[in-house]
DNA sequence: GTGGTCTAGACCACC
DNA sequence: GTGGTCTAGACCACG
């Protein structure tokens, strides 16, 4: 089962894409994988505190993408490729360090400064880091 | 005048934001300075391809925030203080920096593969460019 | 539920102000009271002829008279006391009648032909009438 | 010369508009006859502390309603006709008078009320009276 | 030319 | 279905 634990909400953007984008980001850290179960709709909704119609939203696109399938009974199955894995990692660790990179180089920061930013936030950061 | 030259639009996000955040970072870079003129709200909405009304949205917010001055009839125009500018950083920085250690970390990236990320990208511009 | 029966729209003021007039007017003419349901936006609008938005704002500025209390995904409903009823009262009947007033005495109307007009139309309602 | 004297700036509607119904008002009140010599744009914008481009947009719209003539000198006069004269009247008396009876009824005030503040706010008016 | 406001339509989150 | 926000285009007053 998909743990929802790190997961932090933003507020500026829509929730149903923070939802997809956090699945998304499992699977490129590899802690979401072929086969794994999702949360059911009613469940994730009140974990999260958000309108269920919110998480059937982001279900739904998953499905569009072809990331999940649902089974009967409300169970959504992850459903991933090796294929599907380096496509997502492409899309989105690219466009992540390349944001980062733009964001920084526009504040007038340099490369050293960016790095020891890196290193700085890197231990503390606003993530509960899973005990192990 | 403050030039929109490096402005790259991103999608996902208010364009009325992004024009807020591309002037707040230039006045952290040291790009942008008191007394700099902006451009107007028809110049810029066509340089930008948008509607006037969401540059004016931005230019608003900015002089809610009082950080421009803005005359009916006349330009525009940055009103900065080091307390601002020492403000606006502290606000940024911060942000963007955890930010992309946030999502980094989400998608299983160690600290070394973001430092090597940020080195990789850190000259290649905003533009994607295959294989180095 | 508030009633917009009688609405008629006139040209050269906002709509937006229009429609804030004539739900103050309906509180002070004890038409409009305290908990009473406004239509949704979608359905003013339409009733209306205008767009949404032009509702949504009179029903804004509404909210921040603290007139009208709204909360997502249910109906808006008047919140009225006897002292903001007052207050609108004073507000409006003195400004229509001194308005009335002084836009007649401009013409160089004489007070009796003033009150001679009042009778001639107090009866004909609002749609212009030929003859006698 | 036509006198701007009684002249009282409301907010709310446009300028021009403002001094295009004064005009119109005086005609019928016959303060304002055929022949009579408008201020120059120039003196009129800064009697008023308007812009001169407003002023001229208000005297653009005379023109092509016919009501004035701009002759040399930047001298303009007013252009009235009895038909004219009735037309206005017509126009704006009628409107004013039934805008009027629409508010108060709007408000529950009785014919009788309406009356009684007509009465009483006729002399006791926002308009300096001109003293003779 | 400048900035400010009004109207408009599409999209979002929520019930 | 509800209210809230973002983008868009036209118009106004002003220099």
């Amino acid at each position: 089962m998909i743990s929802f634990n790190e997961f932090t909400m933003q507020e500026g953007s829509p929730i149903y894409q923070q939802i997809l984008l956090y699945i998304k980001r499992g699977v490129i850290a590899g802690t979401i994988e072929d086969g794994d179960e999702l949360p059911s709709r009613r469940v994730l909704s009140a974990l999260l505190g958000v309108n269920p119609n919110t998480v059937q939203k982001a279900y739904r696109l998953l499905e569009e993408e072809k990331l999940i399938e649902s089974l009967q009974g409300s169970k959504s199955t992850m459903v991933l490729t090796v294929e599907k894995v380096a496509e997502i990692r492409e899309e989105l660790l690219e466009a992540d360090a390349k944001g980062a990179v733009l964001k920084l180089k526009q504040m007038g920061v340099s490369k050293e400064e960016a790095i020891a930013l890196i290193n700085k936030y890197w231990e503390n950061g606003t993530v509960a880091e899973p005990g192990e």
